[in-house]
DNA sequence: CGATAATATATGAAAAGGAATATATTTAAG
DNA sequence: CTTAAATATATTCCTTTTCATATATTATCG
């Protein structure tokens, strides 16, 4: 293992950094280079960093964006509904909700008929700031989406539907 | 916050489960379901999710195959470069190169010209790891874009593309 | 050249994440 | 109804990741 030893100088300050990705080489024959699951990878890393980001800047746990968005326009998803949703096991999301539960973000109420299922709200401290946030990711895709027309946009997401949906 | 007591009886035996995705709700108004970037963190959660499965069966850690899944047609990346292109955090980086290096998939050279970087090449070993890898890879995406013409392949990588390669 | 800034990798403490399992409740079998 | 299996959430323990910073080397500027 290369090591190094005695006297420092030098450090970073920021957010710690994802080091710039490198562009392929010119004539690639990289298997990364045309693999769905690192384009897909990709892709979803570079545009969501970016947002994150932003809700970094304004000092937003991504849990707290994440929950709070999959909450909105639902009247409620129980502990397993959100996991799935925003793509946590379950064990994060009940750790998650706990946090949220105590900053006054959510509310946990046990489901009616039910007794198992908790069945997690936005509380309206919770719904104030996904308002906003949701504005701010719109903003955001309308700058990520730029450059594609309208037809394009409509492809993309549909094609991206269809891999959610598809059968495994 | 909800708690339990007493008695225990059931548990679960298989890799922990993020629970089934929900379908949107019919007429849905919900945010998520219009919104970019959840599409593609979903859809690459969702592909991602079955290969990580079929290496998770196969003991294999995911570093050990992004990793050399990356340096896969290269002569050699710098620990930096290995971490833009892995999507990973430089110091995680460090932390799996030594991993992979112990257990004898990579090298560490040092770089001629810079003795700051380090020089990761793959092992005879983890060549051959690589390569049934990515055969299997290959068969996955296969699977994955069963239903899609290749039109629509084209398109969807190209557009996933044009998202990498955009200018913040 | 010598000092200071910049860059690349490594390290250590702390937080987050995950597998396995415990607990609580409901459903199914008989 | 009673017991066993299934399901939903919580908890524990351990590994991995991350943040902040240290270390090593190179580049720049006077």
């Amino acid at each position: 293992m290369a090591s190094r030893s005695t006297t420092g100088k030098r450090a970073h300050r920021g957010a710690a950094k994802r080091a710039p990705l490198l562009p392929p080489k010119a004539g690639s024959r990289r298997f990364i280079d045309d693999y769905l699951l690192y384009l897909l990878s990709r892709a979803s890393a570079m545009a969501s960093g970016e947002f994150h980001a932003q809700l970094r800047a304004r000092k937003i746990p991504l849990p707290r964006w994440r929950v709070l968005a999959v909450l909105d326009g639902t009247d409620g998803l129980t502990v397993g509904e959100l996991a799935a949703a925003c793509l946590f096991k379950q064990p994060t999301m009940t750790k998650a909700l706990d946090r949220l539960e105590v900053e006054g973000y959510v509310a946990r109420e046990s489901a009616k008929g039910d007794r198992r299922r908790v069945r997690v709200v936005a509380t309206d401290k919770g719904r104030a700031l996904v308002a906003g946030l949701i504005a701010e990711a719109k903003a955001h895709e309308a700058r990520v989406l730029k450059n594609h027309s309208a037809t394009e946009k409509k492809h993309l997401k549909n094609a991206l539907r269809r891999l959610i949906a598809r059968e495994t």
